[in-house]
DNA sequence: TTTAGCACTCGGTTTGTTTGAGTGCTAAAC
DNA sequence: GTTTAGCACTCAAACAAACCGAGTGCTAAA
C-alpha cells in the first residue's frame, strides 16, 4: 500500500533479496523474523511482515501454505535475476581450475563443450549440458575421396565451416583407381564448393556425369552422400552430465517430478528447440514455466551460447532447482565460455573431427 | 535336507522359479501361499514353507526381514537366468518395430547403437545403454591432407579398421599449397601405413622430414597430431538412454541409492571398462555385485557385443533392477544385435563418420 | 507508519495401536 | 520319512491421535 503498484522501495527489495538468498541457500520456505535476523533492517518482524504480505499481493512472493514461510515466486526468481543479483567473483583457484582442465581437452569442440559442461556441473554443483544447436544452411566445402581397395573408397567433405564429416562407400563395379577417385575430387571440387544442398539440381548433376566420362557411375552414389552429409544428420545435440546431482536438492525427492524432469532431459528435443531458438549471444536465464517447456515448473535452465565469428557453434549450460545460486552459475558459464573463446580462437589445431560423428 | 547340498529336485527348482518369475512381476518379497496358488503343486503351503527354508539355507533365497516373504537372492537369479528361464518368444510385431527403426538409422554405428539403446530401453522398459568398448591396438591406414587456405589445412587419418579422424592444422608460416600437401599424403603414406601408433619412431621421423625438403617444417606438428588421433581419444564412449525408466521401479526409489547408481552411470568408467573386458562374443549378465563395481548391488547389468570380423565394435545393453525380466531382455538384446549385425554386413555404405567423433 | 502482543493455523513429528501377511515349530497323519 | 494342519509369534506397514512450533494476520497502542 505504500508503494503503488508500480516500484519496489528500497526496503522492499532488500527484503526479497534477503529471502531469495536465503531460499536459495536452504530451499525452505522464509519467515519474516529469519530475515530480520540475517539482515539490517531498522524494523521489526511485523514490519517485516506487512511488507512480505505486500510482495506477496505484488506477486513476488508465495506461500506454501498457510503458515508457512514465503518463498519467492517465479516472478521474484525473475526479478532477482535481473535487478538484485549480485555477481559472483571467482576465486583465481576457481579460474585455474577452468584454465587447466578445458586446456587438456583442446582439439574437438565436441570434446571441449562435453568437458565444460562436465565442469560447469561439478563447479556448480547443479546438472550440466553441453549443447550442439541445429544448424540450418551449410555450404557445401572441399571434397577429397580416398583409395582404400578396388570396390572401396571413403569420401570426406568438409563444410563452409570446418567441419569434416566421411563416409565409407562401395562400388558394384572393382574399377576404382587412385588416379580416376583424384579425378572424382577434383571435379566435385570444381562443381560443388560453395553451394548449399538445396542447389545440387539434376542439371548439374548430369554435368558431373559428362564430365567424369568412364567412371560417371560413381557419381549418383557420391551426390546422394553427399546430400545425406550435408543435411540429414544435423539435428543438434545435446549431452548431460551430473543428473546424479539433482538427487542432493529435495526439489527432486518427489520421485514424480524427478521423472518428468527426466524424461524431458531424455527427449533433448524441447531444450534443443530451446537453446537454438535463443538469438541472444548472452547468458539466458529460463526460470520455469516461462519457457514452452512446461515440465520445469520447479526447475530453471542457465545457459550461455559460445559463438566464434557470429555463428553459434554450441552452447553450455546448468540444470537446477529454481531456486538455483544463479550469482555462481552465472558467473561460472561467463568464465567458461571466456575460455572456450580463448581456446578456440587462439588455437592452432581447432575444432578437428567431426562435430556430429558421435550423434 | 532331502537334497544333500548338490543339485535341486524339482520341486525346489519349480518353487525358487515361481519366486523368481513373481518376484520379477511384483517386486515385493513372494510367501508360500502365494506360490502355492499360482503353480501347479500336489502339496501344501507348510511344505513350501519348509522348501523355500531350505532354499534359503541353499542360498537361492533371502529374507528382508523375519516374518517377511522371500526374495531371491543373487545366487538365485544367477540360477535363474543359467538354467531356469524360459526364452522369451519376440512377437513378429516386435521383431518388424525393430526392423523398421534399425533400418531408418543405417550408416553410422555409432547411431545404430544409439538407436539400438533407445529401441531395447523402450521395449524392455528398462534403461538402455550404447557402448564403443575401449579399443588398444589400432594400425595407421590412409592419411590425406586437405588444403583450405595458406596456412590452414585437414589432416584425414583412416585407421586399419576404417574409422576416419581428422583434425585442423594451422602452420606459423605460409607456404602451404595443393602440391606441398599432396607431397605430405604421399609420403606419410609411404612411410607410416600399417604401423601402430608405438612404431613411430625418431629416426622414422627425421627420415620423413628429409623427404619433405622444404617442407619439412610440416612434419613435426602432424606427427603429432597422428600420435594423438591415433592413440589418445579412444577411451570408449558409452550413452544412455531412459534413465527416467528406473524411476519407474520402487527399488530406486530410494534416492541414496539411485544417486549412487546414477554416479556410477555417469563416471561410466566402470560400466566401460566391464564390458571392455568381456571376452565373450555372447550375451553376459551381470547381476549385482558379482562385478567389481559395488555400486550395482540391487542392480543387473545385461548386454551383447557387437561384433564384426572377430572385431568388437561396440556393444548394446540394458540396466535396471536385480529383478529385471530376463527372458525379455535377453530375447530384445538377441534379436537386436542380430539386425545390427545384419544391417552392418548387407549394407554398403557402412561404418561412415568417426566411430569416435563424438566423445 | 511502526510496533508489540496475541490468538490462530497448519504441516511435520512423535508416539501408540492395529492389522495382517508370513514364518517356524510341533504333533499328528500318511 | 515325508507331508500336513494348527498355532503362537514376529514385524513392517498403515492408521490415528496428540503435540509442537514456526509463522501468520489482526488489533490496538505508540
Amino acid at each position: 500500500m505504500s508503494s503503488e503498484k508500480r516500484a519496489l522501495t528500497e526496503r522492499k527489495k532488500q527484503i526479497l533479496k534477503a529471502i531469495v538468498d536465503a531460499h536459495i541457500e536452504g530451499g525452505e520456505p522464509i519467515g519474516s523474523k529469519y530475515v530480520l535476523k540475517n539482515q539490517q533492517l531498522n524494523c521489526s518482524s511485523a514490519t517485516v511482515r506487512n511488507e512480505m504480505a505486500e510482495l506477496e499481493e505484488m506477486g513476488y512472493l508465495e506461500q506454501p501454505h498457510a503458515s508457512a514461510g514465503r518463498v519467492p515466486s517465479e516472478l521474484g526468481y525473475r526479478f532477482y535475476v535481473d535487478s538484485l543479483i549480485e555477481r559472483y567473483a571467482m576465486t583465481t583457484n576457481e579460474i585455474a581450475q577452468i584454465n587447466a582442465l578445458l586446456k587438456a581437452k583442446m582439439g574437438e569442440l565436441d570434446q571441449i563443450l562435453l568437458a565444460a559442461s562436465n565442469l560447469a556441473s561439478s563447479m556448480t554443483n547443479y546438472t550440466g549440458i553441453a549443447i550442439k544447436p541445429r544448424v540450418n544452411s551449410v555450404l557445401i566445402g572441399t571434397f577429397e575421396a580416398i583409395y582404400l581397395e578396388p570396390d572401396h573408397y571413403i569420401l570426406v567433405a568438409v563444410d563452409s565451416d570446418g567441419n569434416v564429416k566421411s563416409k565409407h562407400l562401395r562400388t558394384d563395379a572393382p574399377i576404382l583407381t587412385q588416379v580416376s577417385l583424384a579425378k572424382l575430387t577434383r571435379v566435385l571440387n570444381t562443381h560443388l564448393t560453395g553451394l548449399s544442398a538445396e542447389q545440387i539440381t539434376l542439371p548439374l548433376m548430369m554435368k558431373i556425369e559428362a564430365e567424369m566420362g568412364s567412371d560417371s557411375s560413381l557419381v549418383n552414389d557420391v551426390i546422394k552422400v553427399i546430400y545425406d552429409l550435408l543435411n540429414e544428420p544435423d539435428n543438434g545435440e545435446m549431452r548431460i552430465s551430473g543428473i546424479d546431482r539433482l538427487l542432493q536438492y529435495p526439489e527432486y525427492s518427489d520421485v514424480s517430478q524427478l521423472q518428468e524432469l527426466l524424461g524431458t532431459l531424455e527427449k533433448k528435443e524441447d531444450i534443443l528447440n530451446l537453446v537454438s531458438q535463443s538469438e541472444n549471444e548472452d547468458i539466458s536465464v529460463v526460470i520455469g514455466s516461462e519457457s514452452q517447456v512446461k515440465v520445469m515448473n520447479n526447475s530453471a535452465l542457465v545457459f550461455k551460447p559460445i559463438v566464434k565469428d557470429g555463428k553459434t557453434l554450441g552452447a553450455i549450460g546448468v540444470l537446477g532447482p529454481r531456486r538455483m545460486d544463479y550469482a555462481k552459475v552465472l558467473a561460472t558459464l561467463e568464465g567458461l565460455s571466456g575460455n572456450i573463446s580463448n581456446i578456440i580462437h587462439a588455437n592452432k589445431q581447432l575444432n578437428g573431427g567431426e562435430p556430429d560423428g558421435g550423434k
